[in-house]
RNA sequence: GCGAGAGUGGCGUAAUUGGUAGCCGCGCAGGACUUAGGAUCCUGUGCCGCAAGGCGUGGGGGUUCGAGUCCCCCCUCUCGCACCA
C-alpha cells in the first residue's frame, strides 16, 4: 500500500476509487448514500468534536513519554504498532524517544471493558485477546522504608501545611506493586526502574558514578531492544530498605528489566520464587531463600530455579504464616501489612493510556491552539473543522515536529480566549480514532449538524453482528469500545457497547501458501471476475472453507463451483411448468430450504453451498428436467452468494421485480419429512449393516427387520445381552 | 515462555454435537456424445485384500454398548502476546 512520495491526497481518492469499483463489480450491496471518508473534513469534523468532548471530560490529556520513534517513516508509533521491535509500516528497528503527546485516558475504562466481555457475544478467542491485553492483575502495592533516607522541605505537603518555617523530615518510601504479597518474608532486595523518580535520591555518593552511567545507557537503549534482550544487567545505588515482614534490611538495585511504564516502576525481588529475579540474584550474588515449599519441611533455598507454585505451595520461613497456602497467605499476609500501614490491595493492568498524537501531515489536525497567556484553549465548536492545509511538502523530518507546523499561515492563529498570537497543535490525531467511531456515522452520514442523530442512532445501533478480521481483536475493538462507552457516560448514546455480536473471519490462503506481495501469489479479483464471473468468484469464496477459518484458494477448484451455478442455470431455463413437482425432490427441496436457512446466520456458508450443490445434484438426476415450482426457491436461496446469476433467472421465471424483494422462501416441515428413514444395525459396536424402516419405528419392529438380513444376522452369534436403539438412526445389539 | 486455535482420503472440506466417518467440491479412472474437446453428461473413487473380512480421523492410554467428538499424557502446525512483577 504504502508508495513513496505520492501525495496522501492522491494517494487516498485513488485507493477509494479502486476499492469502491472492486465492490461494485463483486455487487457488495452497500448502501452508497451513506458513503463516509475519515479524510473528508465532514468526517473529520465530528472526530475532532470527540477529542474535544474528552478533553472536556478530562479524558485527554498531554504528556511528555517514551515513545516509539520510526526512523523511517518520522513518527510516533503505538506500542501494538511495534512488532518485535521493528515498524509495523516499514519493518525498521525502532528507537526510543521523549515528546510530549496527547493521550486517552483508556485505563480509566479498564475495568469496564474487562467486565462487559462476559455479557458480549463474540468468538471466545477475541474476547480472550482483549483480556490478555487489558491484563488485570490484582496484588497489593507495598511501601518500604528507606533506611537513612528522609525527604525535606519544599514539596507541596510542608509549604502548604502552615508549619511557619519548620521543616519537617518524612522517612522515603519506595512502593512497590506486587502479585505475590505471600513471598514477601522472601524479598531480599529491591529493584527499581533506571527512569525511577527517586534514583537520585537512592543513590549514594559512592555508587553516582556507577548508576550515572547506567541510567545514560539506558537511556540510548531502545524500548523495543530493551524488552527483548533478557540478560539481566543492573547496579547496586547504595541504599538500603526494611522489609516490613520481617524486619531485614534489603539492598536497592536498579535494573533496566523492571518497567517504568508498569506498577510502580519499582519491584520487590523473591528471587526464590520469581524466574527473573532469581536469574538477577544468581547473576549478583545475591541469596535466595525459599519462603514457599511443597510441604512444611520443604524449606531448603531452590538451587536450580525458582519454585513458582503458587496454588498447592505451602508457606515456610515465614513467621506465623508458615503452614498457610498460598492464596491463604496472600490473603492474611496483605490484611497484616495494611493493620500496620504498610500495604494496600492493589488491581493492576497492563493496558496503557492510549497516545493519539501523530507527528505526521495527513491526519485530522488535534483541535488546540496554544496561547502563552492562557495556555492550552481548546478550538471553540464552532470553529471545527480544522481543516488539514493542503501542503505540498509532506513529508516528516528529523526534528519529531509534524510538517503542519511548516505551513506558518495555518499554524498561526489568534487565540479563542484573549486573542492574542497564538500557535496551532500540529499533531494530527491516529488513525484508529478516525475508525473508532464511523459505524456511529454511518447511519448518519448525510447529517451536517450533528455527528450522528439520537432517532437514527437508536433505530440501527448498536451493530447487531460485526464480523472483522482477527488483527483488530485488540486496537480498533478496544478503542470503540472506549469511545462509545465515554459517548455513553456523556448521554449521547443508550448502549455502552458498540458491536452486540462479533465474528472473525479466517484468514484465506493461496495453494498452501499465505498470500503476499512478495510471493507473487495474491489474487487479483479482476482476473477471476473476468474468466469466472463475479458470481462463481464470491461463492468460491464462501465455499472453500468455513467462514471463521479460512481456507486454501485453488484456481482448480472454482470450476466446481462456475459448474454449479452453470448447472442451476441450465435447470432454471429448461424447468417446465407442465404437470406437478416430483414429491420426493420437493421432500429434498425443503430440506434445502432448511438447511441453507439455518447455515447463513451461522456463518456456514460452505455447508449452505453444498447442501446447494446436492439439491441441484437431485433436481437433474439421471438427466430429468425439473418443474418450475423446483426451481424457484433455489433461486432466492442462491441469490445472496451469486446476486448477479440470481437476478437475471428470477426474471427468466416471470418476476418484474427484484429477487431481493421477493422475500425467503418458506420452510414446510411437512414437505421435508422422510417416511422411511435408514438405520445402522451395530453388533458388539461394529456396524455391519443397515436397515430401512418406517420413520418413528419401535425397537421390537427394527430388531426384526436387522435379524431377518443374512449378513447381520451372522454376527449375532448368542442371544443379545443387551440392546441399544436409538430411534430413527441406530440399533446395537451386544451379545 | 504464556495464551488461543487447529491436526480427518491425493487435495479443499463435511459429520444432525457421543450414534453408519468421508456429504459437497477439486483431482483421478472408466464410459457416453463427438471430426475434435482443457466442453457437457453418466459411473466409480479412504487404505489393504480375489473374497470373506480387516484397518482407518497426528501418536499413546482411558471412559462407554458405541469416541473424529468426552478425560489424561505426548507430538506437530498456525496466530496473538512476551522481562507486566
Amino acid at each position: 500500500m504504502k508508495r513513496p512520495g505520492l501525495h496522501p491526497q492522491k494517494w487516498t481518492v485513488d485507493n477509494i476509487a479502486k476499492g469502491t469499483r472492486e465492490l461494485k463489480m463483486l455487487g457488495i450491496l452497500y448502501d452508497w448514500d451513506r458513503e463516509v471518508a475519515a479524510c473528508d473534513p465532514d468526517y473529520y469534523k465530528w472526530t475532532q468534536w470527540l477529542f474535544l468532548l474528552f478533553y472536556e471530560r478530562g479524558l485527554a490529556y498531554r504528556a511528555m513519554s517514551p515513545v516509539n520513534w520510526c526512523p523511517v517513516d518520522k513518527t510516533v508509533l503505538a506500542n501494538e504498532q511495534v512488532i518485535n521491535g521493528a515498524c509495523e509500516r516499514c519493518g525498521t528497528q525502532v528507537e526510543q524517544r521523549f515528546l510530549e503527546q496527547w493521550f486517552f485516558s483508556i485505563t480509566d475504562y479498564a475495568g469496564r471493558l474487562l467486565d462487559n466481555l462476559d455479557r458480549l457475544d463474540w468468538s471466545e478467542s477475541t474476547k480472550t485477546a482483549q483480556r490478555n491485553w487489558i491484563g488485570k492483575s490484582e496484588g497489593a502495592e507495598v511501601a518500604f522504608r528507606v533506611q537513612d533516607l528522609m525527604e525535606f522541605a519544599g514539596s507541596a505537603t510542608v509549604s502548604g501545611g502552615g508549619m511557619s518555617g519548620e521543616v519537617i523530615p518524612t522517612p522515603v518510601e519506595l512502593r512497590v506493586f506486587t502479585t505475590r504479597p505471600d513471598t514477601i518474608f522472601g524479598a531480599t532486595f529491591l529493584v527499581v526502574a533506571p527512569e525511577h523518580p527517586l534514583a537520585d535520591l537512592l543513590t549514594t555518593d559512592e555508587q553516582r558514578a556507577e548508576v550515572e552511567a547506567y541510567r545514560e545507557a539506558a537511556a540510548k537503549q531502545d524500548i523495543v531492544t530493551r524488552k527483548v534482550n533478557k540478560d539481566k544487567t543492573g547496579v547496586f545505588t547504595g541504599s538500603y530498605a526494611v522489609n516490613p515482614a520481617s524486619g531485614e534490611l534489603m539492598p536497592v538495585w536498579m535494573a533496566d528489566y523492571v518497567l517504568m511504564e508498569y506498577g510502580t516502576g519499582a519491584i520487590m525481588a523473591v528471587p526464590g520464587h520469581d524466574e527473573r529475579d532469581f536469574e538477577f540474584a544468581r547473576k549478583f550474588g545475591l541469596p535466595t531463600p525459599r519462603v514457599v515449599g511443597r510441604d512444611l519441611h520443604d524449606t531448603a533455598p531452590p538451587t536450580d530455579a525458582a519454585f513458582t507454585e503458587s496454588v498447592n505451595g505451602v508457606m515456610v520461613n515465614s513467621g506465623q504464616f508458615n503452614g498457610l497456602t498460598v492464596p491463604e497467605a496472600k490473603h492474611a499476609i496483605v490484611a497484616w501489612l495494611a493493620e500496620r500501614g504498610s500495604a494496600k490491595p492493589v488491581v493492576n493492568y497492563r493496558l496503557h493510556d492510549w497516545c493519539i498524537s501523530r507527528q505526521r501531515y495527513w491526519g485530522p489536525p488535534i483541535p488546540i491552539i496554544y496561547c502563552d497567556a492562557c495556555g492550552p484553549v481548546p478550538v471553540p465548536e464552532s470553529d471545527l473543522p480544522v481543516v488539514l492545509p493542503p501542503l505540498e511538502d509532506f513529508k516528516p523530518d528529523d526534528s519529531g515536529v509534524s510538517p503542519l507546523a511548516r505551513d506558518e499561515a495555518w499554524y498561526r492563529v489568534s487565540c479563542p480566549q484573549c486573542g492574542k498570537a497564538a500557535r496551532r497543535e500540529t499533531d494530527v490525531s491516529d488513525t484508529f480514532l478516525d475508525s473508532s467511531w464511523y459505524f456511529l456515522r454511518y447511519p448518519s452520514a448525510n447529517r451536517d449538524d450533528v455527528a450522528f442523530d439520537p432517532a437514527v442512532t437508536r433505530h440501527w445501533l448498536p451493530v447487531n453482528s460485526y464480523i472483522g478480521g482477527n488483527e483488530h481483536a485488540v486496537l480498533h475493538l478496544l478503542y470503540s469500545r472506549f469511545i462509545t462507552m465515554v459517548l455513553h457516560d456523556a448521554g449521547l448514546l443508550e448502549f455502552e457497547e458498540p458491536f452486540t455480536r462479533f465474528r472473525a473471519h479466517g484468514t484465506i490462503i493461496r495453494e498452501g501458501a499465505k498470500m503476499s506481495k512478495s510471493r507473487g501469489n495474491v489474487v487479483n479479483p479482476d482476473e477471476y471476475v473476468e474468466k469466472w464471473g463475479a458470481d462463481a468468484f464470491r461463492t468460491y469464496l464462501m465455499f472453500l472453507g468455513p467462514y471463521e477459518e479460512g481456507g486454501d484458494f485453488r484456481d482448480q477448484s472454482i470450476s466446481g463451483v462456475r459448474r454449479f451455478l452453470d448447472r442451476l442455470w441450465a435447470s432454471v431455463h429448461e424447468a417446465t411448468r407442465a404437470g406437478d413437482p416430483d414429491a420426493a425432490v420437493m421432500r429434498k427441496l425443503h430440506q434445502t430450504i432448511r438447511k441453507v436457512t439455518d447455515d447463513i446466520p451461522a456463518l456456514s456458508y460452505n455447508t449452505a453451498i453444498a447442501a446447494m450443490m446436492e439439491y441441484v445434484n437431485v433436481l437433474r438426476a439421471h438427466e430429468r428436467t425439473p418443474h418450475a415450482r423446483e426451481v424457484e426457491p433455489l433461486v432466492q436461496l442462491v441469490a445472496p452468494f451469486a446476486p448477479h446469476a440470481a437476478e437475471e433467472l428470477w426474471e427468466v421465471l416471470g418476476h418484474d421485480r427484484s429477487v431481493f424483494d421477493a422475500g425467503w422462501p418458506a420452510f414446510d416441515a411437512a414437505l421435508a419429512a422422510e417416511e422411511s428413514v435408514t438405520v445402522a444395525v451395530q453388533v458388539n459396536g461394529k456396524t455391519r449393516g443397515t436397515v430401512q424402516v418406517p420413520k418413528d419405528a419401535e425397537q421390537p419392529a427394527v430388531l426384526e427387520a436387522a435379524m431377518a438380513d443374512a449378513g447381520i444376522a451372522k454376527f449375532v452369534t448368542g442371544s443379545p445381552k443387551k440392546v441399544i436403539y436409538v430411534r430413527n438412526r441406530l440399533l446395537n445389539v451386544v451379545v
